[in-house]
RNA sequence: GGGCAGGUAGCUCAGUUGGUACGAGCGUCCGCCUGAAAAGCGGAAGGUCGGCGGUUCGACCCCGCCCCUGCCCA
């Protein structure tokens, strides 16, 4: 993205990053209003995984168009509930929003909490293809075989890729074994996080016990706000049937409250509980990239 | 006042017919992550087994007393 970068040392793509409910999407619009007060004009491109789906709103904790404060999204409610997410494809949507961008002399503000998602805009990873065959074949296998075997499989095609998935690992064995199939080799492409001027990327983050506190009053409000109501009519839309959207954080656990499977009451424990469990998974994530100049929420 | 059940990891509970607690789930902490990523996979730290005495070579498991919790009878 260096072709990008202005004559006026402005970066050529902003990035915020960080746990859910540290306040990245409110940040990310307030820098991009700072901006247009600057000068130069700001529109925000999410990278969260979720907040593609169409009617995921409470759930995601979407932005409302008022909250959103005149600032235009991209890549927001693209997708039917029923679309499996794949990284390659929502890396595409969100490339050409930023040409967009670009193209109306504007600078784009990625914001998401989907890790891998930001990596790859940012570092504009090369995504191998998949090749569907091979894929069942493997996924098959494994089910057949379990992951032990296909690990010493991929032990001896790519030494490397096989030192760095552990032996458990049953869904990146596969999609390895699926990459040396196509290209000869995995590891050739793992991740790296080289110095880019290009991009500034902001870091929020807050302290435990005060994100903590945050995530609960966060379902707390989606739960007033409606969140059982909203997976019901989703639910019939489609909801269930979605690979990726069905077990988003909220949505999975009213889905099970819903199929009788748990209380409400339980279901909304169980969703803090595995918010917490992502927003460290989310610090985990960000915390090895060096590049991340962090800022307190 | 009497009877019954129970007091084991931060929480909910297993378990040992007396020989250094295989504990489990959840929580906590840490890590991995390239076409499902709000997903997936791993590692670690936590217990003087309610208290005090006794029996025993040895007790968390036996005996006595005490404390606490719940239920029942008065």
């Amino acid at each position: 993205m260096s072709e990008a970068a202005g004559p006026t040392g402005r970066p050529a793509l902003i990035a915020v990053v960080g746990a859910t409910a540290v306040g990245k999407s409110d940040h990310a619009v307030t820098l991009a209003l700072e901006s247009a007060a600057n000068g130069s004009g700001a529109e925000v491109v999410n990278a969260d995984s979720m907040q593609v789906y169409q009617g995921m709103d409470i759930g995601t904790a979407k932005l409302t168009e008022r909250e959103r404060r005149g600032v235009p999204h991209h890549v927001l409610d693209v997708w039917p509930l029923t679309k499996t997410a794949t990284l390659a494809a929502y890396q595409l949507l969100a490339f050409a929003a930023i040409e967009g961008i670009r193209a109306r002399g504007n600078v784009p503000v990625l914001v998401g909490g989907s890790g891998m998602y930001v990596h790859a805009v940012v570092d504009r990873w090369d995504i191998p293809g998949t090749d569907p065959e091979v894929r069942s074949k493997l996924d098959a296998e494994l089910v057949r075989v379990g992951p032990d075997v296909l690990h010493q499989r991929l032990a001896e095609l790519d030494p490397a890729a096989a030192i760095a998935i552990l032996p458990t690992d049953g869904r990146r064995i596969v999609r390895a074994l699926e990459v040396v199939a196509m290209r000869g080799s995995f590891s050739a492409q793992l991740p790296t996080f080289a110095p880019n001027p290009d991009v500034r990327l902001i870091g929020l983050r807050a302290s435990r016990p005060v994100l903590d506190e945050r995530i609960q009053q966060r379902v707390d409000r989606m739960w007033q706000g409606g969140l059982v109501d909203e997976v019901r009519w989703l639910e019939k839309a489609g909801l269930r049937e979605g690979r990726t959207a069905s077990r988003a954080l909220g949505y999975a656990q009213v889905l099970s409250a819903l199929a009788g499977d748990c209380t409400e009451g339980e279901a909304r424990e169980e969703t803090v509980r595995a918010t917490r469990r992502f927003a460290r998974r989310q610090e985990s994530w960000f915390g090895r990239d060096p590049r991340i100049v962090w800022q307190d929420a």
